[in-house]
DNA sequence: ATCCTCACG
DNA sequence: ACGTACGTGAGGATT
């Protein structure tokens, strides 16, 4: 007896294999910490969760191939050999994805014998009327499954992104001219390279589309072939094809009979097991999903400030200090909450409440446990509060145990690091607190167990009130200078663009790519040298190779020079000029792979300095009225860690007699007397140490330095026979890096590497040469951050009124009173030069200057 | 949101 | 056959 069903259901079918195949393709790369791949699960979850929003489905099947494989698809192997397999990286991500999708309720169809698309093909032909069947695959053989209650939703990479474009009838006889299940006797004509369908020799799309549409089938043409109107030499193509195209015809054809549940009430998701779905996906590192899913930790997020603000008040702050104070432990998480004993920065508003906090704040005996200290120290400084004894901050925990990441919010943390709520209390508050108290432990020793703990508590920690010091500062600019400069360059702006018009004969957005592209590959014919993925490349190198091809080239190049230094620089600086005349930007800590700091809101670590006409900028960056600018820079910071590291005696003597490097590496690169090395040879020299600590390739050094790739490899092996020290650490860092998944600077900094275990080979070797470069690059950070916070302990200790306010890698700038200005620049250079002691001396040039320009030297 | 380009170390 | 040196941030165009 078979009653029929009242409620329609909506089903959602996807073709798992093809899917996560599309999705895997589709993102670069993803790991967890420890180098698991997880870039298919997450392109597979990004799928169903957008899948699910825009169909809302009642029901979800999700097919899966099983190995053994169908009678068609021997026929194709038969034909064509093997079909590619999963890559290992995918297949991996396999089984876990497979217990996920258990675990959020849905219901998974894997039959013996058959392949997704079978099941697919079997769940369309079983949709009922009134039932609607969506079917998600990245497989375009699936559109011949289309009819009127069955749409295919086909998963296309667009722009980096998978994209679903949905497919019914309407659409399909839009775009291919026939109807859904004409589809595959057209395909069984034209063939499919990419499918293995042969197809008849010598019909393509559009006759293949063209006799079908006439003629209805296959059957009917070769039934008919002698009487049809065609021209003979299709008729004899058809004649000898006529085995091929009814063997593409069973090739093409899906199945509809596999014997799988095909009543769509079966496949409504079952309830999710929470616990299981959020601990494979704590496991997997993806925070997001967990989020999506309502599995979150309910913990410290801005909503539940309200909670904090409204139940402070009922908090009796003479009790919550005198307890602070018996404890010696203060959990604070700035604008937040705080752990078990806690206090609303926002609320301190009474002065008892003011002052207390200063007693708590500034006593060393208490113990601070923060969340982005940074904050902390710049609210106290602007209160003119000081802050004593941070002793754990999960912020900075966090990056040092994974730079990787980009979500270092406590609630992140907590879920990544697997910290559950402890649910023994009903105050919320309670609760962030007691997690924020677990995370810290946490961390702590995760901190300890990768020997991190100077590096946090020596290096980040300090480092973190002294860039909270340095924004604050600020660095002075002359508006007006900026401002007349951008005047300048706007009438240069306005002759280059007559110029550009005059040659091109047509007025167009230089500024795009595009159109440029258009102009002068197009219009004026020039050669094309390189293509980007949205067409002609015309970057600078490109554009410098046609330098004398055409006067247009050398205007555009001018032009993008002084539009940069117009938008970028002018522009965006005066945006951010402060009240007080000064340029206050922010310090990122956590925000680079390799430890080095970066700025922003502005960048002031790229202001121009390499050509005459951008330097001109640094003029306008000055020190205050009475004061001096000191910049003090390391001589090849870089290159003197690499010595270093790789205990390389000659390059480490080299650098103590205090020989020009360069040179000396000409020397041996090109083995001759130093006396004999020409400019050109040093800087070819240069170019070479500059791509050994990149992790250097023969090809990209001859392409810098414009000589043959051969020649190139040459000097490498010259190199690396000179300094065998450095070879060596060049093989054993790779060796080490692979063998435990990440790499560490001089002093215990580590990146994780998961893309040494890519099958990608160009992945391989990117990671490759991250391990070498990570330690160099790393170490200079470290360095650098060492002389930061010595320099800032000695102005301070000598109650000087100089301040640092820059840092740019490899450089540091004071704004120093006249009067301390020599002293400021000794202690600099000196704390600069003795920031650590290695077996290569650091050597550090320092000038004073009232601009930035000047002080440069 | 992502790409392209280009500024810096 | 393909891509091609490490690390960043910002503006403008395009999708």
């Amino acid at each position: 007896m078979h009653f029929e069903r009242l409620i329609k259901v909506k089903l959602l079918v996807l073709d798992g294999n093809s899917i996560l195949n599309r999705a895997f393709y589709g993102i670069k790369i993803l790991t967890t910490k420890d180098g698991r791949f997880t870039n298919g699960i997450y392109g597979f979850l990004n799928i169903l969760f957008s899948l699910r929003e825009n169909y809302n489905p009642d029901a979800v099947a999700i097919a899966f191939d099983v190995k053994a494989p169908t009678f068609r698809h021997k026929m194709y192997d038969a034909y064509k050999g093997n079909r590619k397999g999963m890559p290992e990286d995918l297949a991996q991500q396999l089984p876990t994805l497979k217990e996920l999708l258990k675990a959020m309720g849905y219901r998974l169809i894997e039959c013996e014998g058959w392949e997704a698309d079978d099941i697919l093909g079997t769940l369309a032909k079983n949709c009922k009327q009134g039932d609607t069947c969506y079917i998600a695959t990245g497989d375009r053989d699936s559109l011949q499954l289309v009819d009127d209650n069955v749409c295919v939703l086909l998963a296309a990479p667009r722009s980096g992104k998978t994209v679903t474009i949905e497919y019914d009838t309407e659409k399909i006889k839009e775009d291919k001219g026939v109807e859904p299940k004409k589809l595959i006797e057209v395909k069984a004509l034209m063939g499919d390279a990419s499918d293995n369908i042969p197809g008849v020799q010598g019909i393509g799309e559009k006759t293949a589309t063209d006799l079908i549409k006439k003629y209805g089938s296959i059957d009917y043409i070769y039934e008919h072939l002698d009487a049809l109107e065609m021209t003979n030499s299709v008729r004899s193509k058809l004649e000898n094809g006529r085995d091929m195209a009814y063997l593409s015809l069973k090739l093409g054809t899906i199945s509809s009979d596999a014997p799988i549940e095909t009543d769509y009430g079966a496949y409504i998701p079952a309830k999710m097991d929470g616990q299981a779905a959020k601990s494979i996906l704590s496991e997997l590192e993806m925070v997001k999903f967990i989020e999506r899913l309502g599995l979150k930790n309910t913990v410290i997020t801005d909503s539940s400030v309200m909670d904090v603000k409204t139940e402070y008040k009922n908090i009796d702050i003479s009790e919550l200090i005198s307890h602070v104070k018996k404890e010696k432990k203060l959990y604070f998480v700035t604008d937040s909450a705080f752990g078990k004993s806690y206090v609303n920065l926002g609320n301190i508003v009474t002065e008892t409440e003011f002052s207390a906090l200063t007693e708590i704040l500034s006593d060393g005996e208490i113990e601070k446990y923060t969340h982005d200290c940074k904050s902390l120290f710049s609210y106290a400084m602007k209160n003119g509060l000081e802050v004593k004894n941070v002793a754990f901050d999960t912020l900075l925990a966090g990056y040092l145990l994974n730079p990787n990441s980009s979500d270092y919010s406590v609630s992140t943390l907590a879920d990544s690091y697997r910290i559950s709520v402890n649910a023994d209390t009903d105050l919320p508050l309670m609760r962030d607190a007691s997690l924020f108290r677990e995370l810290c432990a946490k961390l702590d020793g995760a901190i300890k167990n990768n020997s991190e703990e100077k590096l946090l508590h020596e290096i980040e920690i300090p480092l973190s009130e002294v860039l909270s010091s340095m924004e604050i500062e600020g660095f002075k600019v002359d508006f007006k200078g900026i401002y007349e400069y951008g005047l300048m360059l706007d009438k240069k702006i306005d002759e280059l663009v007559n110029t550009i018009f005059g040659y091109s004969g047509e007025p167009f957005n230089i500024n795009s790519p595009k159109q440029l592209g258009e102009v002068l590959f197009d219009k004026l014919r020039l050669p094309a040298k390189k293509k980007t993925k949205r067409g002609y490349s015309t970057n600078a190198e490109v554009l410098e190779s046609l330098f004398d091809e055409h006067p247009i080239i050398p205007a555009i190049l001018e032009y993008r020079t002084i539009q940069k230094l117009k938008s970028t620089y002018c522009d965006g600086l005066l945006k951010v000029i402060g009240q007080d005349g000064r340029i206050h930007s922010t310090f990122q800590q956590t925000e680079t792979r390799t430890g080095r700091l970066s700025s922003t809101e502005p960048n002031l670590q790229n202001i121009p300095v390499r050509q005459d006409i951008g330097k001109e900028l640094r003029k306008f960056f000055t020190s205050g009225d009475g004061k001096v600018l000191i910049d003090a820079d390391y001589s090849q910071i870089e290159l003197r860690v690499l010595a270093a590291v790789a205990d390389d005696k000659n390059m480490i003597k080299a650098f103590n007699d205090g020989i020009d490097i360069h040179a000396i590496t000409a020397s041996q690169v090109f083995n001759m007397p130093l006396s004999m090395v020409t400019p050109l040879m040093r800087s070819r020299a240069k170019a070479v140490n500059f791509g050994i600590v990149y992790g250097i390739g023969a090809f990209s050094l001859s392409k810098d330095i414009n000589v043959p790739v051969y020649e190139a490899k040459k000097y490498i092996e010259n190199y690396l026979n000179h300094y065998s020290g450095v070879n060596k650490y060049m093989e054993n860092i790779v060796s080490e890096a692979k063998e435990k998944g990440y790499v560490t600077t001089l002093f215990n900094r580590r990146r994780y590497l998961p893309e040494l275990n890519a099958s990608n080979a160009v992945q391989r070797a990117f990671g490759e040469r991250v391990a070498r470069n990570m330690p160099i690059q790393g170490t200079a950070a470290d360095i650098i951050k060492i002389a930061m916070v010595k320099v800032f302990a000695r102005l301070r200790g000598e109650n000087m009124k100089s301040k640092l306010i820059m840092q740019v890698h490899d450089e540091l700038i004071i704004e120093a009173p006249e009067d301390e200005s020599e002293r400021a620049l000794k202690i600099l250079k000196e704390e600069m030069e003795n920031a650590v002691n290695l077996k290569v001396r650091m050597s550090v040039d320092a000038h004073i200057g009232k601009t930035w320009y000047d002080a440069k030297g």
